[in-house]
RNA sequence: UCCUCAGUAGCUCAACGGCAGAGCGACCGGCUGUUAACCGGUAGGUUGCAGGUUCGAAUCCUGCCUGGGGAGCCA
C-alpha cells in the first residue's frame, strides 16, 4: 500500500481519490460514537490534520482504536474519499489503524486553547500544537529565505566564529569561555586570575556579534553575510530579548550606508513576499487567530516605501507631534522605546529608517560624517517590534577610526588586526545586524520572543 | 536590575475574612457524520513556599520563589 504524507494528501487530493494509502501520525484529537468514530490527524508535513473516519463494521479493533489517546502515534490505512461538501476537503476511511506508540491520560496538550505561557513549560511537545507548528514552519521557511535573498544576489556565506577573544566591542555583556577551575584558577603575580593559563592563551567569550570578522571578508568578497547564532549575557527580561539568538550581518564592500539601507528594504521586502507565497496556510492561520491586521499591514509594506529620517529630523518630529513623553526628546539622547513607537507606528505608520545619529551615543566603528557630531548610523524600527536592524557605514579612515577608539576607551592594539583592514586596501563599506527572531515576531505577529525560538535561553532560564 | 500585576484541580479561571467551586481535560456510560462534537455521571485540592495578624486566612501583613507586562540594555 502507497505510504503518503498529510502534505502530499493536501497538495492534490483528487491524486488519491478512491485510493488505498497509509498515514502515520499524531492523533489531535479522537471523538467515538456508537458504531463510528473520528481521528483528527497530524503528521508534522503540513500544518493541516487529517479526519481519520473508522468504523467498528470495518475494524477489529474498534474498540481500541476509539480509546486511543490524544497524543498517540498510530498507521491508518483505508481510502481517500473526496468530501467537497464537508469542511474538510477529503477524509480516509480507515480499514486498519495500529497504535504505534501510546499516549496515557496525563499528555499535557489537550485539544483545546492552552496559554502560551503553559506551553513554554512544556516545551519539548509545543510543537505538536497548531500555533507551534505553523511558528516553526514559518522560522524554517524564513531562514532559508534570507539565504536565498543573499546568495541570489551573489553574496558569499561566512560562519563567523563563535568563540572570540574580542571583548572590545561593546555589544552587551558577554559568557566568559573557560576551562579554567572556578574553584582554583591560576593567579597572576599581581592577585587577578591568569588567563594566559586558559585554553586559548586569554580571556574569550561566546560571539555577540560578528560583524568585525565579516567586515574582513567583505573587504576580500565584496558582499558578505553571516547567519549565526549569538549570545548576550544580559540580565534583560523583557519579550523581546533573549540570552541566545540568531543573528544577520551583512557586510557590503565599496558601499555607503544608502546603499545599506536599500538591501536592507529590499530584505524586508523579499522576505515577505517569500512568507506571503510559500507560507500561506500558516500566514492565513497567523491572520486569523494571532494578529488581526497582519497580512494588509505585510502587503501595504511590500507595496510602500520605507519613511528614510535622519536623528535630527526624528527629535524634530517628535517634539512636533506635541506628545507627553515619559522621557524628553533632545538632541544628543537617545530615542526611547516610546519615541521609536511613536514614530513607526504614529508619525509614519510603517518602517522607518533613522540615520546620523550623534556621535557619543553610537559604537566606535561607525562612520563619523561630515559635520562631526553624527555617524553614519542607520536603525531601522518597525511597528510592533520596535528596533530590528541597526547597522551603519564604517569607518575606513584609519586616523579616524584611531581617535574613535580612544574616545571610545578601546585598545586598538587589541583590534590590530581590524586596523590592518584599513592599512591594506581600505574601502568605504557598510553593514547591519537583523535580529532574526525579531524580524520573524514582526512577520508572525507573535509577540513573546520566547515563542519563536524553539527551546528559549534566557536569565533563569535553560531547561530542555 | 527597577516598576507593576498575578500564582486556587491537569489547563483556563471564580470565590476576596466565615462549608474551596465552574468550564474544559481525564475516567465511566449514552449517541448513525463528528469538526476544540454533543448528553448524563465519577474522580480530582497541603489555594506557590515560609512566617505573622485573627475565634477563624485562598482572601489581610512580611519575606522569598516562579510567571506575565512595562522600563533600561539591545538585535
Amino acid at each position: 500500500m502507497e505510504y503518503a504524507t498529510v502534505r502530499e494528501l493536501v497538495a492534490n487530493p483528487e491524486n488519491y481519490a478512491d485510493k488505498q494509502v497509509a498515514v502515520y501520525g499524531w492523533i489531535r484529537n479522537n471523538r467515538d460514537q456508537k458504531s463510528f468514530g473520528f481521528i483528527a490527524l497530524n503528521d508534522g508535513t503540513h500544518f493541516n490534520t487529517v479526519q481519520v473516519v473508522y468504523e467498528r463494521e470495518f475494524l477489529e479493533n474498534y474498540d481500541q482504536v476509539a480509546a486511543m489517546g490524544v497524543g498517540s502515534a498510530i498507521r491508518a490505512a483505508g481510502k481517500v474519499v473526496l468530501t467537497p461538501e464537508a469542511r474538510q476537503p477529503f477524509e480516509i476511511k480507515a480499514a486498519e489503524v495500529n497504535l504505534e506508540g501510546a499516549s496515557p491520560a496525563d499528555y499535557p496538550i489537550q485539544p483545546k486553547r492552552h496559554s502560551r505561557e503553559f506551553l513554554r513549560e512544556v516545551a519539548h511537545l509545543r510543537p505538536r500544537t497548531n500555533f507551534f507548528n505553523a511558528v516553526f514552519r514559518v522560522r524554517s521557511l524564513l531562514a532559508f529565505a534570507i539565504h536565498r535573498f543573499f546568495q541570489e544576489r551573489g553574496f558569499i556565506y561566512l560562519h563567523s566564529p563563535i568563540i572570540t577573544a574580542n571583548d572590545a566591542e561593546g555589544a552587551g555583556e558577554l559568557f566568559r569561555v573557560t576551562t579554567l577551575d572556578p574553584k582554583e584558577p591560576p593567579i597572576t603575580d599581581a592577585g587577578t586570575v591568569d588567563y594566559s593559563r586558559d585554553f586559548f592563551g586569554k580571556r574569550a567569550n561566546l560571539t555577540v556579534s560578528g560583524q568585525l570578522e565579516a567586515e574582513a571578508f567583505a573587504l576580500a568578497f565584496k558582499d558578505v553575510y553571516t547567519f549565526g547564532p549569538t549570545f548576550r549575557a544580559e540580565n534583560s527580561n523583557t519579550p523581546r530579548h533573549a540570552a541566545e539568538f540568531w543573528m544577520i550581518e551583512p557586510e557590503i564592500a565599496f558601499a555607503d550606508i544608502n546603499d545599506n539601507m536599500d538591501l536592507a528594504e529590499d530584505m524586508v521586502r523579499y522576505l515577505i513576499n517569500y512568507l506571503l507565497e510559500n507560507a500561506k496556510t500558516e500566514m492565513d492561520f497567523f491572520n486569523q487567530f494571532v494578529d488581526k491586521g497582519l497580512k494588509e499591514r505585510l502587503e501595504q509594506i511590500v507595496n510602500s516605501k520605507f519613511a528614510r529620517i535622519t536623528y535630527t529630523e526624528a527629535v524634530e518630529q517628535l517634539q512636533k507631534t506635541g506628545q507627553k513623553f515619559e522621557y524628553p526628546v533632545e538632541w544628543g539622547r537617545d530615542l526611547q522605546t516610546e519615541h521609536e513607537r511613536c514614530l513607526t507606528e504614529k508619525v509614519y505608520q510603517k518602517p522607518v529608517f533613522v540615520t546620523d545619529y550623534p556621535r557619543s551615543i553610537k559604537a566606535f566603528y561607525m562612520r563619523v560624517n561630515h559635520d562631526q557630531n553624527t555617524v553614519a548610523a542607520m536603525d531601522l524600527l518597525v511597528p510592533g517590534v520596535g528596533e530590528i536592524i541597526g547597522g551603519s557605514q564604517r569607518e575606513e579612515r584609519a586616523e579616524v577610526l584611531e581617535q574613535s577608539m580612544a574616545d571610545f576607551n578601546i585598545n586598538s592594539e587589541d583590534l590590530w588586526w581590524y586596523m590592518d583592514l584599513r592599512k591594506y586596501g581600505g574601502v568605504k563599506h557598510a553593514g547591519f545586524g537583523l535580529g532574526f527572531e525579531r524580524i520573524l515576531m514582526y512577520l508572525t505577529g507573535v509577540s513573546n520572543i520566547r515563542d519563536v525560538i524553539p527551546f528559549p535561553r534566557t536569565v533563569n532560564s535553560c531547561e530542555f
